[in-house]
DNA sequence: CACCGTTGATGTATCGATAAAGCACAGTGG
DNA sequence: CCACTGTGCTTTATCGATACATCAACGGTG
């Protein structure tokens, strides 16, 4: 591979020459400019090396976007993929890669909310997150008191969390690294599904859910078991129909919680079979915690020869592009997926870009740490959009 | 941040014997072990910096994962997503990073099917090519004449291409860097199914595609037209069907290609009712190139007041796993989507394994260049699924 | 007792680039 | 005529790690 050297040497110039002229840092002549990027062009420069670039700069020009295990899951999920979508653009007009960083998710509860530890997960995925290439990180859906967590503190890596229960907290740090936190007003939203639902004369209702835990467990859950969730998001939206069932002092054993087990027409269809066929009074209405689940419960009860909303209201969440063309057009909280993630890119860019612009030789001349400007709000707003698939 | 210096001063030994225990080299005494493992911890050593790691080892654990804008397309297909799981599957298992480049497509149709030449393409996305710290790329449906390749070529990366039109030439490199492929027998798949309609009797029918190219013209599309389409596995699919036309002697005027615009409920409704409405004599079959299309046609077809397969059979293609649990379960083309993944990504790594094993000072000592065994077979097969979309 | 292979630690050179200082030389104003 | 200010290019010093060579101490052998 040619090198700055080779490139110097053969246009008979400095090496420092050739590298002013190739990041065009203005101190060079039409001539120098003409020599280097013919003498380049000859012995066929691929252009700087980017690891030693990046060892020199101290920058890399890239993220981490973390995700959690298995990637099928959040490579098929419509609200993640529109997520995704929404980090690409930004980083695109910000010149960043991304360099995708699977993680296990850890076994066992979110340990602010319960007693047992989280426990370790396997090594071999957290010494990727040693050995990234990466300026900083963004966690999409990770646990706050995940393992690898602590291998970015200890890079003191800028972090930012989505979706993650920190931001509740009001901290700004994970340790000694900066942390940002966007999140979604995911208990409002899911409080007004539900608040909607009552408002429409509805006493009982069933939660959908896909899954609580990484194993689940088929069928109804407890309250006790269904908030001790490992999602952090999956839990403010199930305190968020609950506040609304108190508010209207309706009883909590008239809001169930199924846990479904997949996003799958098959799973779902099974759930609500159970649920319909069970003895006792049936719900009136379903709560979905994602439209995909809401969209295959809709096809469910259609098969089970019952009307959607006569015989059973629905609601999504989400609102997916599919939700507003579907058969029955779905009643849903939309949430902005695509602004979460620019806003999420965004917001851990500008960090990046104005804390460590680049590599100074001498003393710190770094810029003030002015409070950034155009950064996204911390909490971006839900709203109900009713359609066809709860009652006028 | 703390370095190895740092780390070797506080415990009071040079900077090779904490490189030596950090990598494990064995070169060490346990006392040693214990020093310099203590000295760390005391520092807060994070581990090796990667970039320097990178440039001096010439290695960075890190593959360029290529695929095409907008990436919500390639997310939210299940076809992309089973690949790219197989492909973080192996990854994982050989302990590899996965960068994500996304490239704008070339404009135009591929090239050496037309005349126009492939346009250029912003250079932005282009830059991030050269930027990335990678050891390798692995392209997902990119086309093999797209500018990006050319700076993969310069910078001399190992490149495998999945889906691409390479393999059909049997080459074996791109420039000077080294090149693999990895394709299914898409043409075979294709031919199958369509002959199975006509076994069944069927002697009109219509091809669903989502989009020929970057910008879609809905409607029918005409067969130099169709065939133009700057997808390969397109391409592949498409001449698979006509040649079971061509073979059982019937005309290409009663096969025709309706471009629908979106892998979308709503669009493909809209280009079944038109299909369905038109005057003259209306196809006995549907051939989807993706089992999405096929679903939402199943949909559509319902919707108009007909049954599948008795007034309309269809068939998809992939096998994703909606298929075999849809309402009518989907007769379909199956290919093992995910060990495409698997294979693209063994096959890479076998490669750059053997090739660039680590940077070695002194001279050429490198392992001589063996075929490499347990590689993937270049082209996977494809197998026709019969369920009860089309009739027994 | 001199010779030698082993083990464990250290020194030195380098990977390929960039930051900043240095240095010639031309043009200017007092 | 000289200090003074830019240009435009070169020299030097790193960035943080690893490959390889070297070296000291030691126990076993003929």
């Amino acid at each position: 591979m040619a090198t700055l050297k080779d490139v110097a040497r053969t246009a008979g110039v400095s090496v420092m020459s050739v590298s002013n002229v190739l990041n065009d840092t203005g101190r060079f002549s039409a001539t120098m400019r003409e020599r280097v990027l013919q003498a380049a062009e000859e012995v066929g420069y691929a252009g700087p090396d980017p690891a030693a670039a990046s060892l020199r700069r101290g920058r890399t020009g890239t993220v981490g976007v973390v995700l959690p295990l298995p990637l099928e899951t959040a490579f098929a999920d419509p609200a993640a993929t529109a997520f995704l979508e929404g980090v690409a653009r930004e980083f695109q007009r910000r010149r960043t890669t991304m360099t995708l960083l699977a993680l296990p998710p850890a076994v066992g509860p979110l340990a602010r909310y319960a007693t047992a530890p989280v426990q370790q997960v396997a090594d071999a995925p957290l010494a990727a997150l040693e050995k990234a290439v990466i300026d900083a990180a963004l966690l999409y859906s990770v646990e706050e008191d995940h393992p690898g967590l602590d291998i970015l503190v200890k890079r003191e890596l800028p972090v930012l969390a989505v979706d993650s229960p920190g931001h509740d907290t009001g901290r700004d740090r994970f340790g000694d690294a900066w942390a940002g936190f966007v999140t979604v007003d995911d208990f409002g939203g899911a409080r007004r599904a539900a608040r909607h639902l009552i408002g429409l004369g509805h006493r009982r209702a069933a939660i959908l859910v896909d899954k609580l835990a990484v194993q689940p467990r088929l069928g109804p859950a407890t309250w006790p078991q269904a908030l001790a969730t490992t999602s952090a998001i999956l839990r403010r939206r199930l305190l968020g129909y609950r506040d609304a069932w108190a508010e209207a002092g309706l009883p909590f054993t008239d809001l169930t919680v199924i846990e479904c087990g997949r996003n799958d027409i098959a799973a779902i269809r099974t759930a609500v079979h159970t649920l319909l066929t069970a003895p006792g009074p049936h719900p009136t209405a379903l709560l979905a915690v994602s439209d995909t689940l809401a969209l295959g419960a809709c096809a469910a009860v259609r098969d089970h020869g019952l009307a959607v909303p006569g015989d059973l209201a629905v609601i999504g969440y989400d609102d997916i592009p599919a939700a507003a063309t579907a058969v029955v057009p779905l009643t849903t909280v939309h949430q902005p997926t695509v602004e979460k993630g620019e806003s999420a890119a965004r917001l851990l860019l500008d960090h990046t870009d104005h804390h460590i612009e680049h590599r100074s030789d001498h003393g710190a001349s770094t810029a003030p740490p002015a409070p950034v400007a155009g950064a996204a709000p911390p909490e971006l707003p839900t709203r109900l959009v009713i359609r066809a698939s709860t009652p006028a």
